[in-house]
DNA sequence: ATTATCTATAGATCTATAGATAATGC
DNA sequence: ATTATCTATAGATCTATAGATAATGC
């Protein structure tokens, strides 16, 4: 018989079996048994721990979404302005799915939204919470008179988000090749340029 | 026995058949059950036309990837400034994918370009094509003295790149609820705003 | 005693092949 | 005669369950 853990330290393992491999083979190339291999116990014994994979698949996206989260306030702790930190925020986001990739991969897998409605809740939710922190930071960096009033808070915040998704995307397309969080500076820069200022 | 086709017109309705899915369940609700009982005819069927599911797969992404450069060839035929037809093109494009909803799954479908190499070198291809249309007229409408010279075409082609990919992105996990083609005028308008005069 | 793990297996898919059947086109 | 389609089936997965086994903690 293999090595015994404790329920939760194995929990954690699976988790952290099925990240990976999300990162290397996407969702559809996550079995049970694959999961199983990777942790080091038998397929049978994942189910003692999870007892549906839609289970597995929820533990996984809560885990990913705290994690997320945690990044974000983090980068807002920073004592700098509303404008810095809004590039802080996205840069510390974009680190982390760079150093995470299966967040991007479950955010943007049909397959598994399709059939599990409460992780496709999940995502949506995060990605709702992303969108407002940028909005209220955009509102304080035009109180501030940093950034343009020509366009709303909101609008700003779309597309700000659109922006970070849209680079998240290629990067994973593209074979993760070019390093994530300086392309953002970078276009984040380009971006912001023309929406610098006072109202 | 079912109606007979010819081969040709089975062919596309396969194709057909294979989008639809895609769009309703991602790639990985696509069987080759699933596209028979579409099509209407067995699922051995299917492989008389496509003697493997790669095949299929390239098929599908042959036409998505031919469709999508109509497009833009459209768009860059009007009479409008270079400037204006980077809003076509992309405007053009959006449209496709919000029409063809399975095109921007399958370019984001990472199971598949995991275990179909061709397949991602096709999407990575027509997203290379994409890039340098939009580098080209970003070129022209610096020299049209429309654009800012801050930033190289280069520079601004990955950003107007990123922008359209994320845009897609957002459609598709929020449910396909706002329209694409309208958002992106708005985003677009935001973003050019600041990047809009002479050198 | 509790419980993490294993063996064995059911039952549902899914891709792909082999060979029979029947509709089309010369 | 050619060829599009069908029936039947092999063989590989994949999720999930039932019951046995053995390591841990009181």
């Amino acid at each position: 018989m293999g090595i015994r853990k404790s329920s939760t330290a194995r929990k954690s393992e699976i988790v952290a079996a099925t990240l990976s491999l999300v990162a290397e083979l996407g969702p559809g190339g996550v079995s049970t048994q694959a999961v199983a291999d990777r942790v080091g116990i038998t397929q049978a014994g994942v189910f003692r721990h999870f007892s549906t994979k839609q289970d597995l698949w929820l533990a996984v996206a809560e885990w990913l979404i705290t994690e997320a989260k945690k990044r974000w306030e983090e980068a807002c702790k920073t004592e700098v302005s509303a404008f810095e930190k809004i590039k802080k925020v996205i840069g510390a986001h974009l680190e982390f799915v760079q150093h995470t990739p299966a967040l991007h991969s479950l955010i943007f897998s049909r397959e598994l939204h399709a059939q599990n409605d409460l992780l496709r809740q999940a995502f949506n939710s995060m990605a709702s919470d992303f969108n407002n922190l940028l909005a209220e930071l955009s509102r304080q960096a035009q109180i501030d008179r940093n950034l343009s009033c020509v366009f709303t808070p909101q609008e700003i915040a779309s597309l700000l988000l659109t922006l970070a998704s849209g680079l998240a995307t290629r990067w994973s397309l593209g074979g993760r090749t070019f390093d994530l969080a300086t392309e953002s500076r970078r276009l984040l820069e380009i971006l912001l340029h023309g929406m610098h200022g006072a109202c």
